[in-house]
DNA sequence: CAAATATACTTAACACTGTTAAGTTGCCAA
DNA sequence: TTGGCAACTTAACAGTGTTAAGTATATTTG
């Protein structure tokens, strides 16, 4: 089967060539200007091409969506090295706000569109694998803060879901010009690092005697 | 000048319907089913009567996000009887989290979509009156709990955006359907409030010996 | 080798979107 | 009565996602 197994992997080729030139177009002109027109313009094929190799737009974008859950993960190379686990919730809270703030339209796609999730509910019939596994590693981590005595006890569920909402909450309102008309431009970073190390003293039980 | 007052009055008006139906129509049909045809249509005018009282639709959504506002802070009639800042804090968080689940196309605008800051940026030169106001509760609240002694010392500033940042962070990731598939439907309202409750805890000085 | 079929791709169109320029009413003041 | 102005509409532009139908080209079959 030499042949239909070349022309395999030149469909797989061209959906890769396809979601290359999303990725470049939200990226370089942002989410709200990438279109199946100008991804066919950019790959010089069809508009109509587009979609023998991607159910719809949302397919398209959920695939985006999962590309970043990738590009996060190398943020966090190393993580696991570090075996406190109060300094490693800090250290991922850290990468969680660099990831988010140096790639915002991924970050959209991942935590904040509503289309990923779409596809989610239509196709991989119940379950958000990437969400799943990354807010894994975070409960963890608490987990065993927790079992160490090193941190505040508490549901480890509603803990991690507490934590995770509070970056999500300092990056999403940093992405979507929340703080701009609120703190200086150059202070909004150095203020959501405090807002971070602030949470993790708080949580901190060494720390009080 | 009677004649030009009721002229004025009726240009009012007219500017509520256009209000009034967008809302009825992002309420009912959600975000991205409101046009500026569907919005004419409702109140029976030709599409292109609207930006005879509108610049263009960022400027209805900026209106829309004002009354979001307003709604808001019904919300959080009698919290100032509250005397404990720890207290009213703690219901400040219940009732943010409240009128989110309860108004998320009103949310949504508020918090999440871009389009009413960049009327900010535009229009009211460098100034986000709304949402400064309502920070300006939440960091007089913290203020005064650190004040009291009540709540963990840190800076007001970062504290109250850490505060803020998790109750959004909880309500956007809800309404945009991160926890759907991590969390029984029925158990994401329970879940919040956990986390609600365990951040106030966790800064309640009241609480340790 | 020729005919039938399957593959890859395109053209044209539909039903939308926000927005603008130009045209049409009807009312008010001179 | 007429000029001008205000309120409103029609028609159009440039864009969107998506689908049905058509066209080559390549592959398989008789």
């Amino acid at each position: 089967m030499g042949i239909t197994d070349r022309k395999e992997k030149q469909k797989a080729e061209i959906r890769r060539m396809i979601l290359d030139a999303s990725m470049k177009l939200f990226v370089d002109q942002g989410f709200e200007n990438v279109s199946i027109r100008k991804i066919a313009d950019l790959i010089e094929y069809s508009p109509t091409t587009i979609y023998l190799y991607f159910k719809d737009k949302d397919d398209i974008l959920f695939s985006l969506h999962e590309l970043g859950f990738q590009k996060m993960q190398e943020y966090n190379e190393g993580l696991w090295d570090i075996k406190n686990p109060l300094l490693r919730l800090h250290k991922m809270g850290e990468n969680y706000i660099r990831f988010g703030l140096s790639n915002p339209e991924f970050y959209d796609l991942m935590f904040i569109q509503r289309a990923p999730m779409q596809k989610v509910e239509q196709i991989d019939n119940c379950e958000w694998k990437s969400g799943d596994v990354a807010l894994g590693r975070l409960k963890d981590t608490v987990r065993e803060g927790m079992d160490k005595g090193l941190i505040v006890k508490g549901d480890v569920d509603a803990v991690s879901m507490a934590i995770w909402s509070m970056v999500h909450g300092l990056v999403s309102l940093a992405i979507r010009d929340r703080f701009d008309k609120l703190v200086p431009q150059e202070a909004i970073l150095p203020m959501m690092t405090q807002a971070l190390n602030w949470l993790v003293e708080t949580i901190d039980l060494t720390l009080r005697k």
